[in-house]
DNA sequence: GCACTTCTGCACTGATCGGTGCGGAAGGGT
DNA sequence: ACCCTTCCGCACCGATCAGTGCAGAAGTGC
C-alpha cells in the first residue's frame, strides 16, 4: 500500500477509496460487493485497485481494518474503563451507535459481512469470525483483570460474562439490519445491564 | 408445488429436496448457494427444480417456510407456555438447540441467510427480515396478552421485552456461526432470563 | 529535455451466474 | 395399444464474476 517515491504518483486518496470500499462491503457483504460496485463506489478503475490494495480479499481486510480503527474505535475506549460494568456500558452503548450511524450502513461489518457463504467467501468468512471472537477475547480479558481485582465477585466466570455482553452486541447488530431504531437497541442493552454481573 | 395427475410422475421426493435445499441456503445463505450448488446436493437436474420450485427465490421462500415448520417448530410451543417467562425461556432453548443441531449447519436460516447482500439478494433479505419481525411480533402480542393477565407487571413493556429476546436469539446465532457450543449458548441463555422480566 | 516509472482506461480472459429450449424417454388414463 | 402429459439430461443463453494485458498518458529525477 506504500507507494515508491519515483514515478507517477497515484491520483486517487487511498484512504478515502478504502473508506468508500469499507461502505459498500459493509452494506452489501463480502459476496454481494462485486468488483463493479466497489470500484464504481471508490471512483477508481479496476486496475487501480489492483495496484493500490491487491485484490478483493486483501481490499476486504483492510477496510474492515478501518473499520476497527474508526467505527469501531469505542472498543478500546470501552476496554480502559474503571469498572467492569462501565466496559460493558460503554461497549454496548457505542454498538448501538455504530450500528445505527446516520450516513452509514445499518448493522455491523463484522457481523453481516460474511456470516453464511459459499466457497468464494470463505476466508472472508473466516476472517470475520477471527475478528470477532478477538474482540471477545480482549473483553474476556479484561473482565478477567477485573476479577482479580476484586471489581467482579471471585466466582464470576469472565468467559460468560464476555460472551454474554458480546452475544448482546452480535444480537443489536442483526436487531439494526431490520431497522431497528437507536432508541430501541438503546433500551434493550439498557435491559441487559439491568442485572450486573450477569452470571 | 402439486403434481397434476396426468403424465409422468416426478421421480423424486420434493419434500426431501426442499430439506437438502434448506441445508445448502442455511450454511451457505442466499447469495453463496448457487444453483449448482443446490440441484447437485438435492439430486436433481436444474429443469426439475424450476419445474418443481418455480426459481431460486422461490425455492427460497420454500425452503424457509420449511425451517420454520421443521427446525423452528418449538416457537409455536414457546408461545402455548403458560407464563412469559417460560415463554422466553423455552424460545431461548429452543434456539439454542436449534443453532446447534449435529448435522445441521450450524446457526439460524433467519439469521445468517442473507444479512447484508448485492442487488440480487435484496428480495430474499426482506423475505428474512420480515421473518424475524414477524417472530417478534408473536412474541410481542404473546407479552401484550401476560400484562393483561397480570403474569407480567402493569408497566411492562411488551415491545421492549419481544425485542430483548429477539436479540438474544439473534446474538446467539451469530455466536454459533463463530463456532460457540451449545453449552456455551445455554449459559448465555440463562444468563440473559436471570432477572425477570428484563425491564 | 530525456529516461524512467507508474498511473489509468479499455477491452479482454476463462469461469460461473441464474435461467431455458429442445428432444427423447417414460409413466398413467382410456 | 394408443395418446397425452410430464419428466429429465444436455447444451446453450446473455450477463456477470474476479482478475489481467496492453498501450498511451503523465508525473519525477537527472
Amino acid at each position: 500500500m506504500e507507494k515508491a517515491q519515483i514515478g507517477r504518483p497515484r491520483e486517487f486518496d487511498a484512504e478515502e477509496a478504502l473508506q468508500k470500499a469499507m461502505v459498500v462491503f459493509w452494506e452489501q457483504g463480502y459476496e454481494g460487493a462485486s468488483l463493479a460496485d466497489l470500484t464504481e463506489r471508490m471512483g477508481i478503475s479496476r486496475k487501480s485497485m489492483y495496484a493500490a490494495f491487491g485484490n478483493k480479499e486483501e481490499l476486504f481486510r483492510k477496510a474492515l481494518q478501518r473499520y476497527s480503527e474508526g467505527t469501531v474505535s469505542y472498543a478500546v475506549e470501552a476496554l480502559q474503563a474503571e469498572t467492569a460494568r462501565e466496559v460493558a456500558e460503554t461497549f454496548l452503548g457505542g454498538s448501538v451507535r455504530a450500528n445505527t450511524r446516520p450516513g452509514c450502513p445499518v448493522g455491523c461489518l463484522g457481523v453481516q459481512g460474511a456470516l453464511a457463504v459459499g466457497e468464494a467467501g470463505r476466508v472472508a468468512r473466516d476472517i470475520l469470525t477471527e475478528w470477532r471472537n478477538g474482540g471477545q477475547g480482549l473483553l474476556r480479558d479484561r473482565f478477567e483483570r477485573a476479577v482479580e481485582e476484586g471489581d467482579l465477585p471471585a466466582g464470576a466466570d469472565p468467559d460468560l460474562i464476555s460472551r454474554y455482553v458480546m452475544t448482546i452486541a452480535n444480537g443489536m447488530a442483526v436487531q439494526a439490519a431490520g431497522g431497528a431504531s437507536r432508541e430501541d437497541l438503546q433500551r434493550v442493552a439498557d435491559a441487559a445491564l439491568r442485572s450486573w454481573p450477569p452470571a
